[in-house]
This record gives C-alpha cells, structure tokens and sequence, in this order.
DNA sequence: CTGAAAGCGCTTACAG
DNA sequence: CTGAAAGCGCTTACAG
C-alpha cells in the first residue's frame, strides 16, 4: 500500500510548518503572499489533497446532505428519482454541499432508525422524496430534530419545510379545462391515500367541480396506487359502471397510460369519446400515440429548490444565533 | 449545537473505558459477553453511532466506491444513468462498501484532475459510465491506478476491468435477424464515433454481412451520436438517397425512435417497408406506436456487476498480498 | 508572519 | 478480560 502525501509530506517539501500549509491552503490572510504561493505549488505538483476525515475531526466539515429516496428502482418510469437526484447533486455542488444517495423502503427503515441512519452517514440536512406518511421515517423525521426538506408532503415546523408543486391549484385548472371544453361527468383516478399528493389532487378536482356546481360522484374517483395496471383495471370497471363519463382526470402520466389502454380496450376514441389528462409530463407521455394532454412537473427543479430552501433554513438558524 | 453522543459517554454510562466499548462494538473476542452486552444497550439506547471520520482515521475505514457519471442529465430518456445508479448502489449495499455518485463533464474534468477528486473523496474504486474515449478522466483513469470498473469501453490491465455486452455479437444477432426476414439493404444508424461501443456494434453489423456474403457499403451507415433529432435527420436523407433500403439497424432506442418518425414521414409503413431494430430496451421503446424491436440491456446489472467485479479484483490483490 | 502543541473521536498494540 | 496511552491527519488557539 503506497502511503497518501499528506500535509507533513507537503510542509516538508515547501520548508515550512504543517500549521502553515494548513493555513495557506484554506485562505487565511495571516500567512505571506510569497509562502503561500510556494505551498500552493507544491501542493499541486504532489497531488495533494486534506484527508477528509482528519480535516472533518480538526474542525472543518462541509455541510452533508443525506437524499432520502423510497423504494429507488432500477426502471424509472416517471423520471422521478434522477430529477431529484440531479437536482440535488448539482445544487449541493453549487452550495459546496457534501451530497448523499440514500435509498430506503419499508426493509432499511425497520432495520436501522432514522437518527443512526444520519449519525452513521454523518449527515446534516436530508431531502425525502417518495416518502408516504405511514412510512417509519416520516415520524422520525417529523419528530426528530434533523433539518429537512419534505417532497410533495404539506409539511412544516422547527427545521422542517416543503417542496411540492401546488397541487390544489394544477389539479383545479386541469379540471376546469375539462369542464370548459363541455365535460359534466369527469372521473378521477387517483395516487395512494398515503401518498401526501393525494390528497391536495383530490382537492383541487373537487374544487373545480363545486366552483362549476358539478356534484361529485364518490363512485366515479378511484385510488389506483400510482399503478399503471390497476389504473388499466379500474378505468375498465369505471366505464363499465358509469358509461356517461366522457372525460378522466389521472394523477400520474402512467395511470394515465393504463387509463387510455382501458378506453381503447372498452372501443372509446380518444379524444372523441373521452378525454385523458394525466400529471407529471414524464418522458414516455410524448411518445403516447395521439399524445397525452398533463400536468408539467418537473423533479430536478423540486429537487434544486429543496436544497436552496435548506440552505436559507440554515442561514436563518445561523445569524439567529448571532 | 447539541453535542453529539460520542464513544466516551457510551463508557461513563457502561462504565467501562472506551478501549473495551471500542473492541465490544466491533465485534472483537477478548470482550466477555456480559460487558458486550451491557455495551450494546448503553450505544443502542443512547443511538450511539461512532464518528465515521473518526473510525476512518483510527484505521478501520469501509471501502468506497465512486460511481463517475458523464453527463448525468435529468432527463433520462435512456434509463442508462438510474439504472446504474441503482445497480452500484445496491451492490454496494451488499459488500458493504460506501457508494458516492460523482457526476462529470468536460468543464469538470478540465477544472480538477481525476486522481485529486478521488483523493478529495477518499474513494477507492471507480465504476465509470458514460466515459468517452477522448476524455480526459479516460486518460487517467488509463495511466493512474486506481482500480477502475469501466462500462462499455474495452479495457484491461493493471487495476482495470470493463463490463459491457457482448456488442459484436448483438449487432451480429440483429443484423442477421434482419437478413433472414429477407433484408439485404440494411442501413445502420451509429452512435459516436468516440464512444467505445460504436466500433463493437459496426462490428456485428459488419460481420452479420459478411457472412452472408452482402456488400458492406459505406453510405449506408450514419453517425448520430445517440441523437433522436439526428437520427431522425440524418435517416431522412439516408432513405432519400438510398431508396432501395428496407431495415434500419439503429445502435439505440432513441435513435430508433428518431428513425422511425422520419420513416413514417416519408410515407413508409413500418414493418410493411421498412423494418426497424433499436438497442437497449429503453422504458419508452414499449410505448412506441406498433412497438419497437431492440436489444435489451440492463444497466442495473451491469452496475451490479462492476461492484462485483470489482470487488473480486480487490480479493485477488489481497490474496496475493499474503 | 510563523511554529509548537493541544485536541477532534476513534482504533490498536501493549501491559497488566 | 480490561485499560492507559500513542497515533491517525488535520485545525486552531496561543505564543513569539
């Protein structure tokens, strides 16, 4: 095993103390011109880099940013998890922030708590995507005291806060455009109850429909889990059983394809006999045959303004503390 | 700040010194099982965690592995990028190992050198995606030594392995698929000439006409640098030039997907007039009106084998060691 | 402007 | 089976 220069390495090399080059190398002003220039030059022709750790235990450690993502699977579908994760990663490299992949489902979070998970990985703030409310983290993380930035839950409180798109009002105008190109009879197939979008999508269509004096019919909304197959399963039973419906509002792209595989199965044109909106804009929506009419939605920006917002919670607790 | 629960308070409230919780919690012999025990819970209850920049420094430092991305876009059209995030990210979880992910690019590359950015990171291993030949990480990654995995560029030597399909022979496969169907004028659409799996897959299709005694003919084949919008323009005047072509071999989906629009709009039906094969199985290929033939591959397990690789090159090295 | 020394939280010979 | 002490590679008061 070759050894690593280290800063003894460099001091020796530039004829100085380590606390010198130590000190050159993060840009104090107390340290000559002339000295610092040497220690930089040698350093750059050694190749050489602070230990980390060592550097993290004497005192100095960037900020890390755990990205919490549920259930990462290797086919993504909605484009979910690399638009966070892009986000994130270039936002963290913009804040100087450390960046931290951390996929976890119902298995990892039973098995070690939140707290360790965080003290282990030695992370300071997390971003949770994908998270639902009966997850076990989503209590750690409400009731613990780790900074944290919550995707698509309505969340807030000490070192917590928010990211979503406002789903009241998307799912509000999706439906409203349906009722104003002449739909009365709108079916909603819907995310799972635990998923914190649910929820705020159900809202907005019930908005739309009050606003616009439409009763709402509990037998025309389904909760198909964000599945593509069940959408497909249950838009078949719900043409089935209410055959005046002449448009779907679905709260996913891919419910949506399941949605328009049904009405093609059940001899519906599309948009002739019925509409489809779905949510999300995920790439496979252009390549829909006739296309797909949804909702922009767009992860790496989430994911870019959660590290943002974490990092102004940051400098809120910081000058605080002045 | 709340001072973090550190090895010395799981010894006052065990009782013990921290030597013993030390050797306890990392599994060594000479602690008797009562202490162990006792240890156990006063780390469990307290969430101890020991300081991983500490531990690392002390000598016990878990292996970490970089996965070096080129161009991570968050826009996955390829599925290429989470696939392999996953695919790592999971083995590593398996052996054991730290995952970091890096994301590059030419400005990247140009502002730190590849053998600092590993240093800065601590890492001790590379599985590289997306790398072309004439980057310049390529080059260091080449001539420095650090152990390094790389995908779809074939390389090996000291502290180097690559995992990639078996290219020549999947064009091969598909090309002579085509020639069976009754094809004899066979265009090919490229990626790059830069990247290492062009050469291979002109390779097949080179081969597959050979052997069935077909000329190869230059103007045939395009470069579209894994483009659809390319793809797309450059099969339009390959198929206005040539209209004696009835398939399309293309090196991608979404290649293929550009290939087929322009198809499509030169008023040719596929498959009747023209058939098209693809490369990678992309999630949208399925979604493509008529469905696309193409060639599956599966970036999770390739990510998972790199790991694998990997993982067995370092056995190999340690072995010898003894 | 520079350096000797203490300290960060661990691990690990070494002595008992 | 257990503990005191040295050491890992840094940073940072402190003294000069």
């Amino acid at each position: 095993m070759k050894k690593r220069i280290n800063i003894r390495d460099v001091a020796k090399a530039a004829g100085v103390s380590i606390t010198t080059v130590s000190r050159a190398l993060n840009g104090y002003s107390d340290v000559s011109e002339e000295t610092r220039k040497k220690i930089k030059e040698v350093a750059s022709t050694l190749n050489y880099m602070p230990n980390i750790n060592a550097r993290a235990l004497g005192g100095i450690s960037e900020t890390t940013i755990g990205l919490l993502v549920s259930d990462l699977q290797p086919y993504d579908y909605s484009n979910m998890a690399i638009g966070m994760i892009t986000g994130v990663y270039e936002a963290c490299a913009e804040y100087g922030c450390e960046f931290i992949l951390l996929a976890t489902d119902v298995e990892r979070q039973s098995k070690q708590n939140f707290l360790q998970l965080c003290r282990k990985k030695n992370i300071d703030g997390i971003v949770a995507t994908g998270l639902r409310t009966n997850d076990i983290y989503y209590k750690d993380i409400i009731k613990g005291d780790i900074p944290s930035v919550l995707m698509d839950i309505n969340t807030s409180g000490k070192n917590l806060c928010s990211v979503s798109i406002d789903n009241v009002k998307a799912s509000d105008d999706a439906v409203k455009y349906l009722i104003e190109s002449g739909h009365r009879h709108i079916g909603m197939i819907n995310g799972e109850h635990v998923a914190g979008v649910s929820k705020e999508r159900f809202l907005g269509y019930e908005k739309a429909l009050k606003e616009s004096n439409i009763d709402l019919k509990k037998e025309y909304i389904k909760y198909s889990d964000f599945n593509e197959q069940k959408a497909y399963e249950d838009v078949i039973s719900l043409m089935k059983g209410n055959k005046e419906i002449t448009a779907l509002f679905c709260a996913s792209d891919l419910m949506a394809i399941g949605a328009i595989k049904a009405v093609e199965e059940l001899g519906l044109r599309i948009p002739e006999d019925i509409s489809v909106i779905g949510f999300d804009d995920i790439p496979v929506s252009k390549y829909i045959s006739g296309g797909l009419t949804t909702i922009r939605q767009d992860p790496y920006k989430m994911g870019h303004l959660a590290v943002v917002l974490y990092e102004f919670l940051k400098g809120c607790r910081g000058s605080s503390e002045h």
